[in-house]
This record gives C-alpha cells, structure tokens and sequence, in this order.
DNA sequence: CGGATGGCTTTAC
DNA sequence: CGTAAAGCCATCC
C-alpha cells in the first residue's frame, strides 16, 4: 500500500461531473511527473470500483482503447459531463484540486 | 541492482 | 491538427 492509496484517493475525492488529468491527479497526490504510474493504479482502481472513469489525459481525451475508452465515455456521460467529438469539455467539466491556488501552472521545464 | 514496461506529458516539426 | 522524440517514475522480471 502506499502509491495507490495516494493516487485513488485523490481520484475518489473529485467530486461526480467532473474530471480530471493523470498528471493533476499525479500532482494533487503528491507525485508530479509519475502521470503514468496514476494509470497504473487506476487499473488497480478498476478492479476496486473506484471513480477511475473520472480521470482522463491531457486535453481531455481519453487515452484507453478499445470498450475501455467506450466505458469511461459513458459512465462520464452519465455525470453529466458533456462529451465533443471524443474529447471532454475540460475548461467546463476540469476539476480543480483544493491544494492549487490561482490557477498556476507551470508546464514542464523552461 | 539493471533493464524493460506502461491507460502519460509536453515540446517540436 | 497529426506524428515523432524525449523525459518522468513506480513496478515487474
């Protein structure tokens, strides 16, 4: 336990109608930079029952495939988060995590 | 301990 | 807007 603790619970703590990225989601649990390992435990989060659907990648697409990808949509759908042509409506639907103020955010390294 | 993997992210072309 | 390359990082083998 440890890692997974860390990134489900953030992901449990967005509220339902809204969504957010692996890289918040990675930062707001404390691990900026391991967006990939927030995939791994979301995986884990599946198999749990836990809100994995309410993650998505950047830009709000939704990075999985195949009925993965289908089912995510939906149970988002069913949310009341409003889907345009494969992508979420992020700017409307983006949840933002207590911990960050004002918007900053600094991409990657400049 | 080292190398490979992965439901990512971002910059660049 | 699509593809390519590099970077990050925890787990697996």
């Amino acid at each position: 336990m440890g890692y997974f603790e860390d990134i489900l619970r953030v992901v449990v703590k967005i509220p339902c109608g809204k969504v957010a990225t692996y890289g918040e989601v990675a930062r707001a649990a404390g691990h900026p930079g391991s967006a990939r390992q927030v995939a791994w435990a979301l995986r884990d989060a599946d198999a749990k029952g836990m809100p994995w659907h309410r993650v998505l990648g950047s830009g709000g697409y939704i990075l999985l495939g195949g009925t993965a990808a289908l089912r995510q949509r939906k149970l988002l759908e069913s949310e009341g988060v409003h889907f345009s042509g494969g992508r979420v409506e992020m700017e409307r639907f983006k949840f933002r995590f207590p911990k960050r103020r004002g918007g900053r955010r600094v991409p990657f390294a400049r």
